[in-house]
DNA sequence: AAACTATATTCAAAAATCTGAATGAAGCGC
DNA sequence: GCGCTTCATTCAGATTTTTGAATATAGTTT
């Protein structure tokens, strides 16, 4: 109707709490849906249902590769705005939780955590997200 | 729970169209509920929620003065953010929108419209709004 | 004090959103 | 092809938000 309703529709999909988790997940470069979804603890199509949301909304974008599927933010001011609401709001060590993470295994974290467990798994063909 | 809480709430309050209406309404300093009553074209009673909600999250505190009440935005910061949100959803000529406002019979606005109106008013004594 | 004006609050119905379960689709390796 | 893995979609119940009406509060003027 009137021209609120751009910048309403773009706040509301930002307005939550596993989707903004989302994104800053996503600062740091692409992530796979395996990779996200290991550090929201949720079920996955839980997960691809919130994706799916930004990505409606024009804030992700997404890249096939094989199997899996990355997601990026589309663009980086998106960022400076969210750091605007967490400084007028107070909010602190947001980076930092956006970074826990327990044991993600896919393989971007594989590669990060070398071998910590050296040849412990039986079945190491086993590619499972 | 998470710190991502008070992020979402933050945003959550900006997300609703009258609310950035009357956050934009205020970008030029403090104005009377009647005057901004006038603005949104809707009942007091609505407005008065709405200045509530946004007065309760903190983004704006109120004034008073005799029977009106002034609100003002706490934090210019709060721009910057709206500004980006419209830079990032390409919305256009909402500060042109934000002051469409037809015959607004208060205070401040009837001395910008002058006399127009030149002692046609019976009742001049009369300060409604 | 009484009448009037400006603003705030409460409450319930309507609308939108959130969440989770079930299910679907598509790529990969054997 | 067949089974497995990754990701997406649909659907319905639960919860929250939105909206408007009625009503309350408080200052002003006479």
């Amino acid at each position: 109707m009137n021209s609120f309703h751009l910048p309403t529709h773009f706040l509301k999909t930002l307005a939550h709490p596993e989707r903004l988790r989302l994104l800053y997940a996503l600062r740091g470069g692409e992530e796979c849906v395996c990779h996200l979804t290991a550090l929201l603890r949720r079920r996955q199509a839980y997960v691809s249902q919130q994706l799916g949301f930004l990505r409606q909304a024009g804030l992700i974008a997404d890249r096939q590769a094989g199997l899996r599927v990355y997601y990026r933010v589309t663009d980086a001011r998106i960022f400076a705005l969210l750091d605007a609401a967490n400084a007028l709001t107070g909010a602190k060590n947001i980076a930092a939780e956006a970074r826990t993470l327990a044991a993600c295994p896919c393989p971007k974290c594989a590669a990060k955590q070398s071998d910590r467990a050296h040849g412990k798994r039986k079945n190491s063909r086993r590619k499972q997200c």
